[in-house]
Order: structure tokens, then sequence, then C-alpha cells
DNA sequence: TAAATAGTGTCTCTTAGACAATATTTG
DNA sequence: CAAATATTGTCTAAGAGACACTATTTA
């Protein structure tokens, strides 16, 4: 770095964000019944031709959305635009993951990408729906994402992808992100039962109990609902609260 | 993404990676005494004139030890390589903590740089001395070295690097990285000071009692040594263990 | 009134944290 | 023996997990 010449050194053919949209969506909502939820990752299926005509590269193939960045903004920048031309949706919780930059990943060139993740609440992806143009876009069940035919290194983005997403439901409070602003002690469930199946978290006594007294969430005193139960049910909300996360401290 | 045509997408003026090297160095250290410790970051200091006798750019400044990224390796493989060029050392604990890319953050154009923090315990720290070259390189305490005249936005990455490695320290089992493989628990405790000051761990009664239930540190039975005092201590290693790290889990 | 989900009572066991007291060395 | 660090004893309070039982509503 101490001698820099601009011919000494390659330089990247490109520089691109991708985008994991998570979505958690109920498999089924029936009334007066608490929800069973299912995580799921938005793709697009790369078209067969491009602008000039001649055949796409990766065509057919379903794909991370993304792009190329603008030298005036930043992959994160850019992965926030491609966010909001492709659902529409803006101030949603997104993340960097990761950078995927080994040599061949890409036949086109040394093309590096910044992996993101984003968290589109149910409600919002409503929106998506209706600004969704020609381009065939699809949610799919982390279940069965992997067994697609998934263009470029994008099966291993998808999987470090789904991987971050898990932790991070459980290791921070992110499930707040894929939950109404108010919510019962079971919608709360459902979420994280998408991701873990220890008892602490699917026996609904303990559960219940445990909400309480969670420092990041606080009950809405005197506030309730029956869309999940016949018996009204309390309401929650996530309050701005720092966690201790530290292994050497007990949980506060 | 669809349509590329090399020519529609301007194409990044350099990839780098940079590394935040750490180590933990004991303050002071007397026999029969646990020691106390300080965090420290390793930088070089930029050359003042270049390969051509030019003035270089940034010179005399401090910053981050790193370099360019051949396009036959990975970002992170870059990293590793100079690591081992800078200070002798491999096999460290080496972790990609951020993009930096905002327009401007370099004045020779637009240069994407890749961020990684490194471990290196005193012990290996040695090699390097030995290793060092003409170039100027020096250890600074993290509570001192932002107020250094800093290379690029290299005040920025730096800063970032401090929370992160904070963050790890008390987050994951990175202390093991730190430390010796067997150790006192006064020996665990100093490094943990370096980035805490709760009483659970300040305590010596408290965290000599703790150590022993961690799930990831294991008693070395029968095993016992002075150096911390005159009193001979238990010692103790980290096994692996997978670590419930989870907000809404109680800690086994 | 039956059915379904929400929430409480209660028991047992473990653990944290505080601080006092004891143990093991060296010089 | 004094000094220093390591370690155990002991008390208190809180919390987790398990599971039985109660509460509240709709159809």
């Amino acid at each position: 770095m101490q001698q820099y010449d601009v011919k000494k050194y390659r330089t990247p053919d490109g520089y691109t964000s991708d985008i994991a949209v998570f979505s958690i969506l109920p498999e089924k909502r029936e009334m007066f019944k608490p929800p069973v939820m299912d995580l799921k990752l938005m793709l697009i299926k790369r078209s067969m031709t491009n602008s000039e005509g001649k055949l796409n590269i990766e065509a057919g193939k379903w794909a991370l959305p993304g792009g190329f960045v603008d030298p005036a903004e930043t992959a994160f920048q850019s992965a926030q635009r491609e966010l909001m031309e492709e659902t529409g949706v803006e101030n949603i919780h997104l993340e960097h993951f990761g950078v995927y930059d080994a040599p061949g990943r890409d036949p086109r060139g040394w093309i590096i990408s910044n992996a993101h993740f984003a968290i589109v609440p149910e409600h919002q992806l409503a929106k998506r729906q209706a600004n969704d143009d020609a381009s065939e876009v699809e949610l799919f069940s982390v279940k069965e994402v992997l067994k697609l035919d998934l263009a470029f290194d994008h099966a291993e983005i998808i999987r470090d992808a789904i991987s971050v997403i898990r932790h991070k439901l459980l290791e921070t409070t992110a499930a707040k992100d894929f939950l109404p602003s108010e919510f019962t002690y079971s919608e709360l469930q459902a979420v994280l039962l998408t991701v873990t199946n220890d008892s602490a978290i699917s026996l609904d006594a303990a559960f219940a109990r445990k909400i309480k007294s969670l420092p990041f969430i606080r009950e809405i005193t005197g506030k309730k609902t029956t869309r999940t139960s016949k018996k009204p049910t309390q309401l929650y909300r996530f309050i701005d609260a720092d966690v201790n996360t530290s292994l050497y401290h007990s949980r506060k």
C-alpha cells in the first residue's frame, strides 16, 4: 500500500450487492388460533434473454435479488435501494452478513458481492405483490429453498443467510421485525419455533411466564386481543433495552 | 444483473484488506501476582516516500496493516497472507468484521476495503519483533490509539474494531486466543477486565467459582501453578463446546 | 356446556451474588 | 509469622422448568 501505482494492481470487474429477503408467513391462520409460522426467503427467476436479446447468463435459475453498486453509494446503500426497487419497502431491518469474492464465483470475471439479509414482516409484503413487475418473484420455505437450481454461488450465500438469521432470531431481538408492534406471547413463540424446538419455548405455560421477565419486552397494561384465542390474550411490545449477552454473566 | 455489459458499469479502482491486530499485554507482571492486562492494537507508520521517491499518500500517519487483494485470492486469504508477512504468525484467530466502501474514503479512487481483526497472544508476538523489518511498527493501548493521526478512514475502522473485539471477548470464547492453553482463573479474569468491570467478574471469589461452571472451560485435574500466587492455583483449559447464547433460554 | 387457549399455583432444584472465613504458600 | 492470593462455607434471593389446575371466552 506504501507504493501505489494503478497499473501495478489488477482491479475488480464488478462490485455487487445481494439481498436475502426473509419473511415469516403463517402456514395456516384460523380464528381464535395461535399461528403456525414458516420462515420464507424471496428469490427471483433470472430471465432467459438480456436486453439485447442474447441468452442471459445463468438464465432461468433462481437467484437472490441484487445488482451492481454505483460508485456514488456504498454496497449497503445499494442494497437498500435495490430492496426498495424490488419490494417497495423502506425502513426495514437490513444487515450485511458476508463478502463473497472467491475467484471464479462469477463467470463474468472478478466480481465481488456483499451479501445482506432483510426482514420484511408479512403485512409489508402485501405491498410487494402490488409493486411486483414482470420479473418472476417467489417466496420459498427455507426448508425447501436449497433444493432449487440456484444461480452463481447463491446456494452458498443462501446457506449462510439461513444460518445467520436463525442465530439472529434467538440471539438478538430481531424477532421484533417479524411481528406487528403489538403481539401476544403465542405470536412471538410461533416466530421463535421456526428456528428452535426447545421446551422452554414450546411449552406454553413456561413461555407465557418467561415473556414477562424478558428485559426487552414490556406488557401493554390492560390491552388484550382475541385474535389468537377465545380468552383475551395480553399484548406485549418490544422496548429498547440493552441486553446482556455475555457468556460470563448471568442473564438479567 | 440481468443485462450485463462491462461498459455499462464503473468498476472499482482497488480491492484491499486491512487487519486490526490485537494483543493483550501485561501492564505489569510480578512473581506470585495475578497480571493486570491491557488491550493493544498494532499499527504501522506509513513511510514518507514511495518506491519511486515521491511523497507517499497519507505519509507519516499511523495505519492498519493491509494491502491489495490479488485476483487469485479472497480478501480473507489476503488478510492471512499479509498478517503472515507483517507479523510472522500463522494459525491465528482472524475474522472479517466490516466492509469500508464509502465514496471518497480513499483519495486514490474507488477503493473497497475489507476489515479483519486478528488476535495474537503475547507469546506469538515475540516472534514479530524478530521478523520485524524496516517499517515502523508499534503497539498502542486501545485507550490511546484514537488520539493518533490516522490514515484514510482508519479512525472509523479502528473504532469499529475495538467495539467488535470488546463484544467478542464477552460474547464468545475469543478470550481463549489471548491466553496460553493452560491458565488460571485470575489470568482469564485479567483478560476480561480489559473490557468490563462488572462485579461478577471482578470479585475473585465469585469468578473463581464461576469458572468451574462454564460449559466451555474445563479444570485440568490436579494440575496447578504458582505463577500468580504463592498458594498453588488450579489450571483450566478451553474445550470445544457449543454455548447457548439465546436471549430466550437460560444459560446452562 | 364443551372446547380451546391463556394464565396461575406450586413444587423442586439450581444458581447467583455477597461476604466471611480458611488454606497454602514464600520470605 | 505476616502477607498475599486462592478457595470454600454459608446465607439469601431469585429463577427455571415441570405439570396440574383455573379462567375466559365462543358456538
